[in-house]
Order: C-alpha cells, then sequence, then structure tokens
DNA sequence: TTGTAAGCGTTATCAT
DNA sequence: ATGATAACGCTTACAA
C-alpha cells in the first residue's frame, strides 16, 4: 500500500479512500491511484484490515457431521451465499462432541468472526452462553433450543408431520407406521404430532405399538424394517423421519420380496438426492435449505449492524415431493 | 493482553512469551501470568497475530462441487486434520467457474492463507500461475496435470481400472461395458486403459463400441444403460468410473426387469456410501481419501517449513471392495 | 479533497 | 529473565 501511495504520489490514507471509497476522491487521483494498484499488483491484506476494523469477513458454519447429506445442502448454500457478499466460510465439524464444539467456537471467536451458524446444535451444548459473553452474533438452524430468546431459522415441524399424515391417509392407508428420530429431540416429537394430526383429519390412529423410534440414520431403517417383520400384522405405509431411514425400510422389504409401493407405502423427509437415485424413487418432504442458510446469513448481518431482528425465530415451510414409492 | 500484564504486574513481552512459550521466564511470573490470563479470560487476536506472524492458521479447500459425495470425503477428513492441527478450514467452492475459482484464491491470497488444496481443479484454470507467483504452498488433489512439476496427491488411477478388469474377467464375464467418466480428463482415460490392462491378464476384449462416455453423474448411468438396451446383445458385466454412475445403470436395468447381478454384474468406483444402501449392495473401488488429504496437507505444511518434499507426486492405492451386484 | 498520525493486538529486536 | 519499543498493513480522526 505505501508503494502505491508512493507510485501515484499521493498518501496512503488517500489509497485506502480509494479502495474502499468512502469519503469522495478528486476523479484524477483516483485514476492514479487505481493505476498503481494494478501496477505493483496490490492486495489488500485482509488481516490487517480485520484488525483494524474488528471483522475479518468470515461466517463459521458448525455442523456435527459432514457426511450427511442434509447438512452437505447446507454447507453448499452457505458457502455459496457467504461467498456472494465477498466473506469465506470457515466450516468446523464437531461430531457432536462438546469439546471439539468448545474448541472450534473458541478459534472463531479469537479470529473476531462476524457470525456462528450452528445447524442442530445439541441442546446441551454450553457454546452458546460462551457466545453470548461476546458480541458475535449467532444463529440456531434447524433445530429448536428450548431457550426462546435466541436467534432461530428453523423448518415447521409440525406442519411436515400433518403432510406426511394426511397425504398418507388421504392414499386410503389405515395402517401406518412412523420411524421418527431419537424422541429427545424437539424436531422428532414435533414432526410426530404433526403426523397424528394429519393422521386424525382423516379418521386414521397412530398406536403406541407402530411408533418406532430411530436416529435418522440408514441402519435405524433396517432395524425397524426387521422389528415390523416379526409383527403379527405389516402396515401399508411407513414414514421415516429421514429419508436415509426410508431408504434402509424400503431396501429391507425388497430384500424380504416385498414390493414398494404395492405392498407398502414408504416416505421419507429431506429430500436428499438420493430419493431421486431409487427404484422406485422415494416420496418425501423436502426442505428449504437455501432459503433457511440466507436467512440465517441474513439474520447475522442484521445483528452485526445492530438493526433489530423482525422475528427471533423464522419458521419456514416444508413442501410435499410426490415419487413413486407410496401409492393407494 | 495490556490487561493481563497490568494485572500480573509484567510487560506485555513476557505475557507473549508465557503464551507461546518461546523462551524461558521465570516460574513463579509464568503462574502469575497464567492466573491474569484465566482472570480475565484473555483470548488471543489471531488476526493481529497472523499480521504480525504473516500465518492466520488457515488452509483453503477448493472443490468444484460441494454435493458430490467424493468431495464432501474430502472436505470431511481435511476439517479434521486441519483442526486437529490448531487450523481452521476454509472452505470454497468453485462450480467450475474460472471467475468463482478465481475470486476465492485471490480472498485466499489476501487471507495470507498457510496452503491450499485443490481437489479436482480444471486442467484450464489458470489460477495454478497466479498462486506460483506467490509463496503460498498449494498441492493439487486427485487430478494430475498435465505439468509434472506442480505437488500433488493421486490415487494409482490405472491401477483402479485394472483391479475392476482383472476382478470381473476372474469371474468369468467376457462381455464388458466400461462407462468413463470423461474422456478429456486424464483419469477416466487412465482408469479405461487399466482395465484394458486388466481384463486382457484373462483374454478378455475391449471393443471400442463397449465403451460409454459418461460424466461420473447419476444420469449418465441411466442413458448408458438405455443405449445398452438398444444394442442387440446385453453385456453380462459393466463397470462405470463412478458409483453414481453404477448406480443409475443398476436402477436402470432394474427398472426394466434384470436383475443384478444374476442377469449382469455392475461394479462401481469411489466407494460412496450410497454403494452400500443399495438392495444389492455395489461392488466398487474405494479410495483411501483420509490418507490421500492427510498427505496433502502434510505437503503443505512441509512446503512452509521450507522443507524439501521427498516427492512431488504421491500415488496411492486403491482397494477392491466386493459387495453383492457382482457375481458370476 | 488530501495528508499526518494514532491505533488495532500481536511478535520480535534490542537493551537492561 | 524481563521490559521498552518498533513493526506488521490497514482504517480513521483530525488537521490542513
Amino acid at each position: 500500500m505505501k508503494d502505491v501511495a508512493k507510485l501515484a504520489g499521493v498518501s496512503i490514507s488517500t489509497v485506502s479512500r480509494v479502495i474502499n471509497n468512502t469519503i469522495p476522491v478528486e476523479e484524477e487521483t483516483r485514476r492514479k491511484v487505481e493505476e498503481a494498484i494494478r501496477k505493483v499488483n496490490f492486495k489488500p491484506n485482509l488481516l490487517a484490515r480485520g484488525l483494524r476494523s474488528k471483522s475479518g469477513h468470515m461466517i463459521g458454519l458448525v455442523v456435527p457431521e459432514i457426511l450427511h447429506q442434509t447438512f452437505t445442502y447446507w454447507i453448499k448454500y452457505a458457502e455459496e451465499s457467504v461467498a456472494a457478499k465477498g466473506m469465506n466460510l470457515i466450516l468446523g465439524n464437531t461430531q457432536n462432541d462438546p469439546d471439539l464444539e468448545e474448541r472450534f467456537i473458541d478459534s472463531l471467536i479469537q479470529r473476531h468472526i462476524d457470525g456462528i451458524i450452528f445447524s442442530r446444535v445439541s441442546d446441551k451444548s454450553h457454546v452458546l452462553h460462551i457466545l453470548e459473553k461476546t458480541d458475535i452474533p449467532f444463529v440456531v438452524l434447524d433445530r429448536a433450543l428450548g431457550v426462546e430468546d435466541v436467534p432461530t431459522v428453523v423448518l415447521d415441524n409440525y406442519k411436515a408431520g400433518f403432510i406426511a399424515g394426511e397425504y398418507l391417509s388421504q392414499l386410503g392407508h389405515r395402517k401406518v407406521v412412523c420411524i421418527t428420530g431419537p424422541l429427545d429431540i424437539g424436531l422428532s416429537r414435533e414432526r410426530l404430532q404433526g403426523f397424528r394430526d394429519g393422521l386424525k383429519e382423516n379418521e386414521i390412529d397412530l398406536p403406541e405399538e407402530w411408533i418406532i423410534e430411530g436416529d435418522f440414520g440408514y441402519q435405524s431403517g433396517i432395524d425397524a424394517a426387521q422389528q415390523l417383520f416379526s409383527h403379527r400384522e405389516l402396515p401399508d405405509a411407513i414414514w421415516a423421519h429421514s429419508d436415509l431411514t426410508a431408504i434402509g425400510v424400503m431396501n429391507q422389504f425388497s430384500r424380504n420380496g416385498y414390493k414398494v409401493p404395492e405392498d407398502v407405502s414408504i416416505m421419507g423427509m429431506d429430500n436428499i438426492s438420493m430419493a431421486e437415485m431409487k427404484y422406485p424413487t422415494l416420496t418425501t418432504i423436502d426442505q428449504p435449505y437455501r432459503e433457511m442458510i440466507e436467512k440465517a446469513i441474513d439474520m447475522i448481518i442484521r445483528q452485526r449492524k445492530r438493526e433489530p431482528l423482525e422475528k427471533m425465530r423464522v419458521v419456514l415451510e416444508p413442501s410435499l415431493i410426490v415419487r413413486e414409492s407410496t401409492g393407494e
């Protein structure tokens, strides 16, 4: 920058002003400075800039597991919209390990990051308390916490369940199974309740013994299917709280000679790409991933500008994706 | 840091020395300083540190597409081992767009990043030239470039093809199809050549008309299958250069009433998790993702320390994963 | 409109 | 072993 100033015959503050076009600069000098910048191939040092202006132009994204496809959607869209705003994304995988999580958050704090997005932070995680002591904005994505006064972006999980219940019962199914996520997670309970209410619209009951608790994973679909085979009676429709689980169920039914959707309708949740790469393709419920992450980033930026948030808790809408794995 | 110094009754340089334990410090003062650090809950500012020491303790990872699972493996393992070294990972998705790519690299340069890993950089990408003008270490991962003097970590793609060819021909298959990746990519050509040579071990020929060019994607598997159906004769084994493509083929064969592996053996490449989540599960070839990325990070760190690299080009070994989609 | 200079929070060099 | 101080590269009052 000194070089640029020297070459252009101006002071470094003028150079700075040209770069950030803060206050007006004579057209002539601006031209000279810009040429000098090009000549010495000048690149501002973002560390120095960040040090001075207390903003590293970075957003941190915390996910519990990179390999689950739902998280890769968030990673992708987060990177995309962060980049579009001229910032960079620092990614951290916590594997649900509070220690790793704390270490990562700590490094973000030390980097004076502009904001942090947590996707599916654990309920018992105490990093939020740490963060509240700093002035770093953060948003919790996809998993509502018990506490209400934290900026949050979530899917309407009750609605998702309702849509699934309504759809399956409208199809004429009477014996319906729900394979949930871990029931100590609020979102699983909300989906389940919505599902119940959706079924009820068509006078269908969901008895306790047809609720199976899973963990969103593939294996838990296999296990659930095995459990069902040992029942005296098979269901005619199944909704799983995750596509992965639904696919596990579907494969295990195929493996045992059942046909989907002729023998049983199967429906998932999340609309991961794998849902389309099946035969039959999987009916599911889509989450507006991009919209959710953009809303979250927006909330971060608002907080940084000290603008008030319109809402502390933004709730977005799921939508039904009908494919081949469900039928009458 | 000033506060810490004041509280401990020492100078800030002593505080710095305690933190980095550079040169010896009296046991007594160290204790006092450490206590003061705890008391004021002091966190070093990484931007300032980076500015001074010209190292932001960050590694950049450039991928062309986050949603492809092979890349998510690299992202995951990169984050993991970078974090283990006390650094952070900045992730950039270029979507094969040279403009985006250049913008991202530029921001990394301005951040004085410690090193950059490119996974599957485009051959025509000119960012490497830009980087060569800086002193930022970089490594090309997974796609060898024409140029030889660039630090590279690759899979032995010829070997991967050879393994596939040898395995399928040993199974007794005679009519074998290969669905390649884009043939203007070196790695596809190497895999194809290896496959040819592997088949030849058992006197099997791979005629030109049984080589179909794909693009590693799911749809290209569907398309290839359709193309095969229009042949007068179906193959008895197929190897695709990507699991996604193999799965596309498999689904399309199922959809048309064929049984895998009874009617046709299908084999993929990459060992993505979806390969296990099929019925039948997919035989494939594994890449040592974690080892590859760790090697790459290692090369970055070596370059930063100005240690010479043992090898400019590290080649790692693929391995056969036999599952259910192949048989005699 | 432009320049001077202080300061951001560190590390590193030099004395002491 | 410790302290004072310059320097890293930038932004921003304040002055001119």
